[in-house]
DNA sequence: AGCACGATTAACT
DNA sequence: GTTAATCGTGCTC
């Protein structure tokens, strides 16, 4: 197993994002390791990228973003959900990608039972699914994706060639003015299964 | 202090 | 396709 380094997110976000993908997500919960194939992701890029959490600047809930890359930024939406970035580029610069959606490899018996009530094609195909199966929420935020002793990280698993690849706008922007909205910052894989 | 809204999900019709 | 659930955040008064 190889933990993606600090060198590997201080990069372009776009970059980090697309490499993401066949990356596997890992998180160690009561003992158990489960993990996940990243199968999609969004780029979120600075103060002038609009659909950007940074758009207002540095404040308590973004200063994650802020900091140094290869730590988790983890914030609360809808009143209910949990969503896990990975924080890139250098120190200062806010930017991160959200993990959007990932297979599950490991731990199929704990994520079975955190996700009951639905079927396993849906346990870990949205952002906050992804949360819910991997028992992620605010006290994963800021943490250090780069070594185990946060209990989540991220390993180089195998690389996505080119043509399995999907560029697209990234979603749920409604109120996002052009061109953010329509920015093709969203990488996913073709076949899903 | 109050308000509108959000990087969503699941359960409806 | 539509909508309730549910609350932190940032903005306005």
């Amino acid at each position: 197993m190889n933990i993606l380094s600090t060198e590997f997110y201080n990069r372009d976000t776009l970059l980090v994002a697309r490499q993401l993908l066949g990356m596997r997500l890992v998180r160690s919960y009561c003992g158990v390791r489960l993990s996940a194939t990243i199968t999609e992701t969004e780029a979120y890029i600075g103060e002038t990228d609009l659909a950007c959490h940074a758009r207002s600047g540095r404040t308590a809930r973004t200063q994650v973003m802020y900091g140094v890359p290869g730590r988790a930024y983890v914030y609360f939406n809808y009143g209910l959900h949990w969503m896990l970035n990975t924080v890139t580029q250098a120190e200062g610069f806010p930017a991160a990608v959200l993990i959007r959606a990932a297979q599950v490899q490991e731990g199929q018996e704990v994520v079975a039972l955190r996700r009951a009530k639905v079927k396993c094609s849906d346990w870990t195909n949205g952002p906050a699914k992804l949360t819910q199966a991997f028992a992620i929420d605010g006290s994963q935020n800021n943490a250090d994706l780069t070594n185990a002793r946060d209990g989540l990280w991220i390993e180089e698993v195998s690389v996505i060639s080119d043509v399995n690849v999907t560029i697209a706008a990234r979603v749920g922007l409604n109120n996002v003015p052009e061109p953010w909205k329509s920015m093709p910052w969203r990488f996913f894989c073709n076949q899903e299964t």
